[in-house]
DNA sequence: TTATTATATAAGAATTTGATTATATGTTAT
DNA sequence: ATAACATATAATCAAATTCTTATATAATAA
């Protein structure tokens, strides 16, 4: 029955937030641990944790590990649209060239 | 900020459950009215409603009303990637012969 | 070793969601 | 006119979502 349509459903979930799709929409432009998002989103970083994931388990993203950072990225193998869906985003070019006018990394001080 | 995110979410938050989906692989095939998609997906007919109004308010169904009946369709122009979504789900041709082999509209009786 | 930094998890509160039953509205049939 | 049918809305409740603060874990730096 209905039953079919969860695991996709899922997936809609992990897309229906707008601070994922904001994520999203980030990770099209490059990777991003996860102290960086804390600046751009507004948010305590608790929050971008579990929103990450969340996009983690729904395969959305995948994660790299480095030193004390947490890199993550778009897993596009993980859902046929993905690619569709965050080029039909708005563009957040400005949110990252804000970021690194600060210096690449300096807000990592959390 | 985020903001600009909020529009394209709620797109996605009525995309974001089974029973949704599954009303939109219903109506990939052919319209249905309401009194159609009851037997279907076993929910009370205020349920099914309920769900029809999410989906009209996200652009992504029309309606059109015949006599008693209030026939549901898809709305392709409602966002540029709903072809593909509803393309991506599973396959309910089941559902509707084992509708029509009762009777085109026999359920109506609710 | 001890402090700092980056991240993750847990617990709790406010909001949203998705179902039900009851009821209202409007159309068709008798 | 009255009954039956199709749909929509309202009220209610349980479950899920999304934040917060507090705390745990792990790696680097002093």
């Amino acid at each position: 029955m209905t039953e079919s349509f969860e695991a996709t459903a899922e997936i809609y979930k992990s897309l229906a937030d707008r601070t994922r799709l904001h994520m999203l929409a980030l990770l099209s432009n490059r990777e991003l641990c996860v102290c960086e998002f804390v600046p751009i989103l507004g948010l305590s970083q608790p929050a971008v944790s579990q929103h990450l994931r969340r996009l983690k388990h729904a395969g959305l993203v995948k994660e790299r590990k480095t030193a004390r950072w947490v890199f993550y990225s778009l897993q596009e193998s993980g859902f046929p649209l993905l690619q569709d869906i965050v080029h039909q985003l708005p563009d957040v070019s400005e949110d990252l060239a804000r970021l690194e006018a600060l210096g690449q990394r300096v807000q990592c001080n959390l």
